[in-house]
DNA sequence: GTCTATAAGGTGATAGAC
DNA sequence: GTCTATCACCTTATAGAC
């Protein structure tokens, strides 16, 4: 790598590419021609790197999936007590999302286009959440958190810290007018809410 | 409407068609061709009734937004304390997204491929929550629940009810690692559950 | 590796017979 | 109202020069 800061090396360019057209338009909706104009590249380079518009799909399906569902467990091995574990979680997946707010819906829509061939990919990239399933039920065991399925509280959060994020356009056009400012206020002490409304609801 | 029950008119087999094919593939997806077949017309037909695809995916975006945002009102306005109402509104609202899975994505996904032309029409449909809004502020003036910002608290149902439903994939196959079993018990109960996180939530 | 040119097939839309 | 035939354009993919 001896071009460090000089240029992006051609595949890095289609990469970048190609990642922003098809999460904007879609599989359907992205074109060969607008990925190697985003890339400033010959249209024929994507065939040249990739074989086909499919294969090229696929490489953004995985990394997007990636990014989607990052180290989860890692911010939930914060030291500390249950409490700074859950807003741990909750403060670096809300970080997350707000990075890349296409990403979740891209690929919900993706899997309904195409559940069978995607769904297998999701698979393959198997993420392992027993520790964190095994953490809720020890707190639950020593009662110092409610009875709930482990499972019913991950999605639950997982739930209020994506739903307004990519929800965005409903929320701020249906919900609250139009008013920007206002969505601009809900998510700036976001964090600080979603973790005061999970821990309320699971206290004993 | 002479022929009850016999068959669809013609235009009736359009729409059903139309919206079927393009909630599950999406606009740039969606296919003349298919929409034709799955109504078993012939496709210029589809131009008799409507002049061009982009027409007949803007009256299926309407009716799929219609039926996304119900009357949410009326659930709110069931009779009893705030409680019946939380869970009225919950168990209408899980209701109506069992029943359409796939158009909360299929909204989020085409307002985010063509922002500015479909956030008009959300506006267009213009509906007024204000008065579930002034009863949540009015339980918090009253002390009934803590204090919190009424559209979060909306948001944060709203994301409770939708998200598990409409990210099923993700959540049978990642968390629940395929166990179908376990995505229908975990939603068996879903209304429950939810009204007991969100109560417990706010409580005082 | 990168480009130009072009093939091969699909897609929305219309004309016109019935 | 409904069909068949067809146009004009677009899109992926490849061949081949450099």
């Amino acid at each position: 790598m001896v071009n460090t800061m000089v240029e992006k090396s051609t595949e890095d360019k289609i990469v970048d590419a190609a990642e922003k057209v098809f999460i904007e338009k879609g599989l359907a909706g992205a074109r060969m021609q607008e990925i190697a104009d985003e890339a400033g590249i010959n249209k024929s380079l994507l065939h040249y790197y990739y074989r086909s518009k499919e294969k090229l799909f696929e490489m953004v399906f995985k990394m997007a999936f990636k990014r989607f569902v990052p180290n989860l467990i890692k911010s939930f091995e914060q030291p500390g007590d249950f409490e700074a574990k859950v807003r741990a979680f909750i403060g670096t997946y809300i970080d997350t999302i707000e990075k890349i707010p296409h990403i979740p819906v891209f690929i919900l829509s993706e899997l309904t286009n195409n559940p069978r061939r995607l769904v297998e990919i999701v698979k393959g990239l198997n993420v392992d959440l027993t520790p964190v399933l095994q953490t809720i039920q020890n707190e639950i065991d020593n009662k110092r958190i409610r009875p709930i399925l482990p499972e019913t509280l991950i999605v639950n959060v997982l739930a209020l810290c994506i739903f307004p994020i990519v929800a965005k356009p409903m929320v701020q056009n249906l919900l609250l007018k139009g008013d920007q400012e206002k969505y601009r206020l809900m998510m700036s002490n976001r964090k600080e809410e979603v973790a005061r409304f999970v821990l309320a609801a699971i206290q004993i």
